[in-house]
RNA sequence: GUCCCCAUCGUCUAGAGGCCUAGGACAUCGCCCUUUCACGGCGGUAACGCGAGUUCGAAUCUCGCUGGGGACGCCA
């Protein structure tokens, strides 16, 4: 039974480098039917919050990514320390009394020295008793993981294939702080054995501690899940993706204006290929889904690509849906939506012209409040000879019924009778009616905006017309 | 500094020795469509980091260089 986990720390939002290692862990679940859990690594108490946890659980719901769970490492110390004692007793683990400052003066002298900063080993038993140190009294001790020597730890990673790395290159890691809180590598451990997990699917940035958890798996007698390290996801700068990066939270693309399916396909493909495919479902992700095709080097994160799929999943998203998604941005502009004509409908005629929900709602702003065109604008199409025409579609306006085919004869009418092009009538008609130069077809724009809307704003700024 | 990983158009990538005078997508440029702006259609510019090998043949294999990323905590 396949078993891969999500286990973020409560430390912030759920941000997008994190969303993609789960969805791969997700996707590759589904697709061997087995199952994928969230674990909460919330163990550093400094800095773990609940309003964090929130943020992740939302982030997952939003993404539409389901798991069993969550689980809390805070929930289960019993666990860390029944396993801290059996190591301790077989001598793979030992307490250690250096102090915090101690310990940052032998990192200095190293680092001064050009070497790797690593624990010496002082407080194993043997050293300890040859250099003569015996604990403070009083002083709870840590926990250390006695690491091997000599050695290697190999193992074949699931996207980077074979890694190797010297045992002597690693140190004598603590597993437990003195209040009984297990750290990172520990804890990790003891709970993918005991979440029977059989593919630890991480980020790149844990290359490194995969030896050191594979010691410690060792030294339990544990057999091995597979690993697998996907690169990280870098800013358009090829920096570290950070806060000055702008949106790095996965929550603040709903606020965008996203559409999840969007970013879950942007954020599969972004390191993740299938051939040419540009644009698939989470469906076909699952179906598709493999670790030979995880690029092995980091990419970028690409806004504008996000933006063209957006658009893509906006143009073929069901009206009824895009409506309700787009009214609340459109009552946060302060406009009355249900004054308006069916949002529904504005949508469907909208949503082809726009990226985000936001554009969708700006785009359609002109049908629930009274525009205000520019005056650069105006003074660009409200012209004198042009007056008489559109003097002559008002009353037309006026009597035909209301509908997309009558609205166009009548401007056709208009435009054959005085020998205008088009455009002569129609961009200041839509400048009156919208307030803006760009719309859908004029006869559309007019038919939804509804007759008294219509003629109002055309009478009123026939009124100042012409500029 | 030490260790680990990586390297195809500006960006995401296809590519697992001949199918590659390197394909797709975003972006960009041009044309078409057109009632403006979009959408859509067609086309263009644009890449195998460098140097040695191996081979009849290398984007694909090996080594070196250069460049990039990561790690080195009682953070995860």
């Amino acid at each position: 039974m396949t078993r891969t986990r999500f286990a973020p720390s409560p430390t912030g939002y759920l941000h997008i480098g994190g969303a993609r290692t789960a969805l791969y862990c997700w996707a590759f679940a589904k697709k061997l039917g087995g199952s994928f859990v969230l674990r909460v690594e919330d163990t550093d108490q400094e800095r773990s919050t609940q309003a964090s946890v929130q943020a992740i659980l939302d982030g997952m719901r939003w993404l539409g990514l389901d798991y069993e769970g969550p689980y809390f490492q805070m929930k289960r110390l019993e666990s860390y320390q029944r396993v801290v004692d059996v190591l301790l007793k077989s001598g793979h683990a030992y307490p250690c009394y250096a102090s915090k400052e101690e310990l940052d003066e032998m990192r200095e002298g190293q680092r001064a020295r050009h070497e790797k900063p690593r624990y010496d080993g002082r407080w194993r038993p043997e050293n300890a008793k040859h250099l003569g140190l015996t604990p403070s009294v009083g002083v709870k001790p840590v926990i250390r993981f006695r690491n091997p020597d000599d050695g290697e730890v190999a193992w074949n990673d699931l996207v980077k294939g074979p890694i190797c790395i010297q045992n002597s290159e690693l140190d004598d890691l603590v597993i437990m702080r003195a209040d009984g809180i297990p750290t990172y590598n520990f804890g990790v451990v003891v709970d993918d054995i005991d979440m029977k997990m059989t593919h630890v699917i991480r980020g790149d940035d844990h290359v490194n501690n995969t030896p050191r958890q594979i010691n410690i798996y060792r030294a339990l007698g544990e057999t091995l899940p597979q690993f697998g390290h996907v690169p990280m996801i870098l800013g358009p700068d090829g920096e570290r993706l950070s806060k000055r990066h702008g949106a790095v939270s996965v929550m603040q693309y709903s606020e965008e204006g996203f559409l999840p399916e969007a970013l879950v396909n942007y954020l599969a493909r972004l390191g993740w290929s299938h051939g040419d495919e540009e644009k698939f479902s989470a469906e076909q992700l699952i179906e598709w889904f493999d670790f030979e095709h995880i690029s092995r080097s980091p990419a970028r994160f690409d806004g504008e690509k996000l933006k063209w799929l957006n658009q893509q999943y906006l143009k073929q998203a069901d009206d009824t849906r895009l409506a309700a998604l787009t009214h609340p941005f459109l009552e946060k502009m302060g406009c009355n939506v249900d004054e308006g004509p069916d949002l529904s409908r504005v949508v469907g005629l909208l949503k082809s012209r726009v990226n985000t929900l936001i554009e969708l709602a700006q785009a359609a702003e002109y049908f629930y409040r009274n525009p205000n065109a520019p005056e650069d604008l105006k003074l660009l199409h409200y012209g004198a000879t042009i007056k008489p025409a559109l003097v002559q579609l008002l009353g037309h306006l006026e009597s035909i019924d209301w509908e997309r085919g009558f609205i166009n004869t009548a401007i056709k009418s208009v435009i054959t009778e005085h020998k205008i092009k088009m455009p002569q009538l129609a961009m200041p008609l839509r400048l009156m009616v919208t307030g803006t130069v760009h719309t859908p077809s004029i006869d559309v724009t007019l038919e939804l905006l509804g007759r008294e809307v219509v003629l109002s704003r055309m009478r009123s700024q026939l009124a100042v017309f012409p500029l």
